[in-house]
DNA sequence: ATACCTGCAAAGGTTTTGCACATAC
DNA sequence: GTATGTGCAAAACCTTTGCAGGTAT
């Protein structure tokens, strides 16, 4: 919270309750929404907000580096509130994201190095497989 | 080829000249094309095919294992006719992306299972960076 | 006071769908 | 001959945009 007070005074971003709202949403949540997901999420309490202010609020939260934008392959963006560089990993029979903690791929920029001429900037590990949940269901 | 008649027939699939020519075009591109570059790529040569024959096309062979689909995180989908598991690296400035050959991740699904209560089943692994002549273009 | 942001509605881009006709088997 | 696939147009999604009015600084 207190990143986003200060980063978007230095980048002289207004500080509106939308993109506050939307921010702490995505900083309390684990489940990596969709633009739709946070708008219905926050429909409650702020029931004027409209769908494209979610869309504008998350675009500049992507841009100054506070919230990162997520793509497993579904045909939509999800959005996630801890920026450090960590992979996901999708449930292929309910659809979930969960993070993997305790592993990074930074590391992974310097050993791709030699197979590629690329100049390697970032990477994003995408894994799929079963949740337990739906492991337990299918037995 | 072989592989498409094959599991064509296996699966009793009708082999069409349209199923035929994306199949064939993903085969011979090394580009990662998506269905609207293949649409006009193959436009000269079957100039009644459909752009929604193309996607149907494409799903039919996402189906039944002979071409994988990307998403780089543009916002649409890209397809590639090398179906063994390989990462691929997108330029930030032009956009084009390219394999990563001679490193295999399939041994990542074995090495975070540690980290995770999923039962892990496929990955897909994205750089980010700049390729060599929008490198070279900087300077 | 004013530059920036919101909310609405409309537009834009990608992918899917329904249906009549055509074609591979 | 029949089930499946194609081509067209329309629809369904997700996301962006333009603009008038509102609000944070």
């Amino acid at each position: 919270m207190n990143n986003l007070t200060e980063i978007f005074k230095e980048k002289k971003l207004k500080l509106t309750p939308q993109r506050i709202a939307v921010y702490k949403y995505l900083k309390s949540s684990k489940e990596h929404p969709s633009a739709e997901t946070i708008y219905k999420a926050l429909q409650p309490e702020y029931p004027t907000m409209s769908l494209a202010t979610v869309y504008k609020a998350l675009k500049t939260l992507v841009e100054v580096g506070l919230v990162q934008e997520l793509n497993v392959g579904e045909g939509n963006f999800r959005y996630d509130g801890n920026i450090c560089n960590h992979p996901h990993i999708q449930c292929l029979s309910c659809g979930r994201v969960d993070d993997i903690e305790g592993f990074c791929f930074t590391d992974l920029n310097t050993s791709i190095k030699q197979y590629t001429d690329y100049e390697v900037l970032t990477n994003q590990v995408y894994f799929y497989g079963l949740c337990k949940d739906c492991k337990n269901k299918k037995k």
